[in-house]
RNA sequence: GGACGUAUAGCUCAGUUGGUUAGAGCGUUCGCUUCACACGCGAGAGGUCAGGGGUUCGAGUCCCUUUACGUCCA
């Protein structure tokens, strides 16, 4: 036991014991044999780990490390592994920036490339100076450096304490999980579940990639409303508003609500469109606004989400102009060519980006004299890729898709009916599940243009020309998985055939990282691959715990991972992927906003323990409760640091006073005290076994308060000796006990103090020991007595401070009210009382509440 | 425009099936070298429970409504 206690350095001491001893070890064994409500499996968030981490990250994990030990205390063998997200765009930009390259399809292969940098951080290097390479040699970059992050990420999670199994951990690109998320998405196909479309599609020209639904966010965007009249064939004109005038050469129709009387003599007659001269239709849909602007807007293929639903729903023909890199298509288009716009198009248009056309075409409509009036500056919303900056264009393209209820009643029914098998905690996230998949408009498109990524298991026959037939994909078997399209070969060709005509060609594209991380539950439990790649099927195991009890994950990505995860294993294992889906909340700067690395507001969580210690920063983040979001407040570290010292202290000092050997407690005010912890033990069981484990920790962290201030002050006289023998061993025996049951209520908030004071005079780790009960403590006592005694305390001290003395003064007389039954409670602890107030001389009166009156003082001596 | 959530002390938050005088911590004020802890201890001040209406013997809590904020969707 150290002379003076304190929580600095604990992290490092008990990391190496718990490293040691396998202390978080998960024993499959005892899984196996263990009925399956004894075995509490956790489907831990795989962290990207691509950069530092943010404190917001701390604070999810803490929560779900505190439902884990609390699991693994209550007997269960608990299931707790943890992988990392490395694949996908995060990883891809740390490593552009860090390396000073880009990935470019078009580069070749170079066997002795360096980097031109090591170590950049952030933006330093600019686009324009990030070297080109290959994928084949970008993806070896990835691999290096997401090796690199995610060894810091290890470490830092070690020192906040989570009780993860750490020979458990899994990487989203390793052999394993590519095979995983390749046979899934083979059976997917097999099962009519995954297609691939030639359709038009959310595209972000910065990232050159296809983007989902899932991933869009909605922000305001700068722009202008220009009212533009189109040509009736009686001679009149037709008046829209587009905030988008470049897309006029793509217009295929105009589009007014089938209610709206102005323009219902106009449906089914055609204009022409402006500077083109190209004939269009005026239909009906009742997705048009009739109050936004002038209630009929033009349908280009594609403007936006709008324009795609009518081009499906009214059967309209495509003429795309815009093409992946974000400017005009360089061609002429066919319905163009030999009209009044052709020479506009091919000098002013053609190849240009979309804000050089729209320059361009607005300057021809306002010679023409198309154009009414000046464009009104607007702020409209756009639709972004959440990682871009720019606005996503609609391209059309050939794209893997898996069916999410998107475009099927009957599926989105059945996937909403899965969200009532599982329990979210808090229970109002359920809605956010059922509401997005109520709002899709599309199948999942899981295509990415990208690199670092999990490629698609197929290739595509090319014909006498060299075209690829996309009607017959060939698909890796099982059995080879993971596999490469780009570098292996498919079942009957030879390398040599390659991209020539009459051989093959490998699908270039990767998955979307949700579509790999979405089998995160069929990952780490063992879900047999056929291949066996990594080594790690467990067919026995994954009986036993898939379905997995717990998910926890923020509520930003319920429409992304958790609803992605049901959708797996909707398909591959017709049942929910777990039981119960814990959601928690965002941390907020001191303005509210949610704190995140790209708006520079985030604290780096190293620091942050280093400074306030570990059990301060799980403190903090176990105040908050499930679902909610919280502040971050380094304050309430400070608290948990205060509590932990105190932990600390006051064991030691409960400690010191002696070992009483086989005595038990005996005295009222002991037998008092255990009677108050046995209700503290029930309630915060009742805590952890509704989730609201905030309430175990507010709950024990007030009883322990009263220990240390009333209790231990009351008994501290007694327990040296100064009633007799006995009266000390009961007192001795009470501490010990109390004191036992403490550490482990603490030890899921609070891993390293309780475990430090553990270590001091019993064996083994308190994580490992049985969660209390209030049987392990005597039933005798009242609590109530406890609660007098600490007002009469209080009282004494109340008049010590109004009189401006210390607490050393002696109370030579004071008169005690209160009502009989308490006088009599008091009694018995009278001599508690008196040691730890100083009280020489006191009488009782009667009262209807407890009150200290006529107390006389006298000044302690001065010290020395 | 729709869905969900939030609103209680200067700040961060509790407040159970409706039931005494609405609680805690931080901060603040005053005091105290007290033989575990000054990273400490003791005491005090501080609230029209967002506004309005209703149900009830009784509302922070239930119902309706308004307002503000947050998130997601359109």
């Amino acid at each position: 036991m150290p002379d003076k206690p304190t929580v600095d350095g604990l992290e490092d001491k008990w990391d190496g014991v718990w490293r040691e001893q396998g202390t978080y070890r998960f024993d499959r064994q005892r899984a196996l044999e263990l009925p399956r409500e004894q075995v509490f499996a956790i489907d831990t968030p795989p962290p990207t780990a691509s950069g530092s981490l943010h404190v917001g990250h701390v604070f999810g994990y803490t929560h779900t490390d505190c439902v884990a030990r609390y699991q693994r205390m209550t007997g269960k063998e608990v299931f707790y592994p943890l992988g990392w997200d490395d694949n996908g765009l995060p990883t891809e930009r740390r490593v552009q920036n860090y390396y000073g390259v880009r990935g470019d399809h078009a580069a070749a292969y170079d066997p002795n490339f360096v980097p031109p940098l090591q170590g950049a951080e952030g933006k330093s290097v600019k686009a324009a100076d990030q070297v080109p390479i290959s994928r084949a040699n970008f993806i070896p970059l990835c691999e290096q450096l997401t090796v690199e992050d995610e060894k810091a990420f290890e470490s830092l999670f070690r020192r906040l304490g989570l009780s993860v199994d750490w020979e458990m951990t899994y990487r989203t690109i390793d052999d394993r999980s590519r095979a995983a998320a390749q046979q899934a998405f083979l059976r997917n196909v097999e099962r009519g579940e995954a297609y691939q479309a030639e359709a038009p599609g959310l595209w972000d020209v910065t990232f050159q990639s296809a983007v989902a639904q899932a991933e869009l966010e909605a922000r305001d965007y700068p722009g202008a409303f220009h009212k533009i009249a189109f040509h009736r064939t009686d001679g009149g004109t037709i008046e829209i508003e587009t905030t988008r005038p470049e897309l006029i050469p793509a217009c295929v129709a105009l589009i007014a609500h089938p209610d709206d009387e102005r323009y219902q003599p106009l449906f089914g007659s055609t204009v022409t469109s402006p500077l083109f001269g190209v004939e269009v239709p005026v239909l009906a849909h009742p997705a048009a606004e009739p109050d936004k602007g002038a209630g009929i807007a033009m349908c280009c293929t594609f403007g936006d989400l709008t324009d795609v639903l009518w081009w499906r729903e009214l059967q309209l023909p495509i003429r795309s102009i815009i093409t992946r890199n974000g400017r005009l298509t360089g061609d002429l288009p066919e319905w163009i060519a030999g009209g009044p716009g052709e020479q506009l198009y091919a000098e002013q248009l053609a190849t240009k980006t979309v804000h050089s056309a729209r320059e361009a075409i607005v300057a021809a409509l306002r010679e023409s004299g198309d154009l009414i009036g000046e464009p009104v500056k607007t702020q409209r919303k756009a639709n972004f890729f959440e990682k871009g900056d720019k606005p996503l264009e609609i391209v059309t393209s050939r794209q893997w898709y898996i069916t999410n209820g998107g475009r099927s009643e009957a599926l989105r029914e059945q996937l909403i009916a899965r969200g009532q098998e599982i329990d979210f905690h808090p229970a109002f996230m359920r809605s956010r599940y059922a509401n997005w998949i109520s709002g899709l408009n599309g199948d999942w498109l899981i295509s990415r243009q990208r690199f670092f990524g999990v490629p698609f298991p197929v290739w595509y026959p090319l014909d006498e020309q060299g075209e690829p037939d996309y009607t017959r994909p060939i698909l890796a078997p099982e059995a080879s998985l993971p596999v490469d399209p780009q570098s292996d070969v498919p079942e009957g060709y030879t390398p040599e055939q390659r991209g020539v005509p009459g051989g093959f060609v490998g699908d270039p594209d990767v998955m979307d990282t949700w579509a790999t991380s979405s089998l995160s539950p069929q990952i780490v439990s063992g879900w047999p691959v056929t291949s066996n790649a990594g080594g790690r099927n467990d067919e026995e195991l994954f009986a036993k715990i898939f379905p997995m009890d717990l998910r926890p994950q923020g509520h930003d990505i319920i429409r992304t991972w958790l609803f992605a995860s049901v959708v797996r294993a909707h398909f591959e294992n017709g049942s929910v992927p777990w039981t119960d889906a814990a959601i928690n909340g965002w941390i907020l700067d001191p303005d509210r906003k949610k704190m995140s690395k790209s708006k520079g507001n985030a604290v780096t969580p190293e620091d942050v323990l280093k400074q306030h210690s570990a059990d301060a920063v799980r403190y903090w983040a176990l105040a908050g409760r499930l679902g909610a979001d919280a502040a971050y407040d380094e304050s309430q570290m400070k608290v948990g640091r205060r509590l932990a010292m105190k932990l600390l202290n006051a064991s030691k000092f409960a400690l010191s006073m002696g070992d009483p050997g086989d005595a038990q407690p005996t005295e009222q005010l002991d037998l008092a005290m255990l009677a108050a912890l046995r209700e503290v033990v029930a309630d915060a069981t009742r805590g952890f076994e509704s989730w609201d484990y905030t309430r175990s920790l507010e709950l024990t962290e007030a009883f322990f308060w009263t220990f240390c201030d009333d209790y231990i002050e009351l008994v501290k006289d007694r327990a040296y000796g100064g009633q007799g023998e006995q009266a000390a061993a009961s007192a001795q025996a009470a501490l010990r006990l109390a004191l036992r049951v403490l550490l482990r209520l603490f030890a899921p908030f609070l891993p390293y103090a309780t475990e430090e004071v553990w270590s001091w005079w019993q064996d083994g780790t308190v994580h490992r020991q049985p969660w209390p009960t209030v049987d392990e403590l005597p039933s005798g006592g009242d609590p109530r007595s406890l609660h007098v005694l600490g007002e009469a305390l209080a009282g004494v001290r109340r008049a010590k401070s109004d009189a401006k003395l210390g607490m050393r003064a002696e109370v030579t007389a004071m008169t005690l009210a209160l009502p009989a039954a308490d006088a009599e409670l008091v009694r018995r602890a009278e001599a508690d009382l008196r040691a730890a107030g100083k009280i020489t001389g006191m009488t009782y009166a009667e009262g209807p509440a407890l009150a200290v009156s006529e107390v006389a003082l006298t000044p302690p001596p001065p010290r020395k």
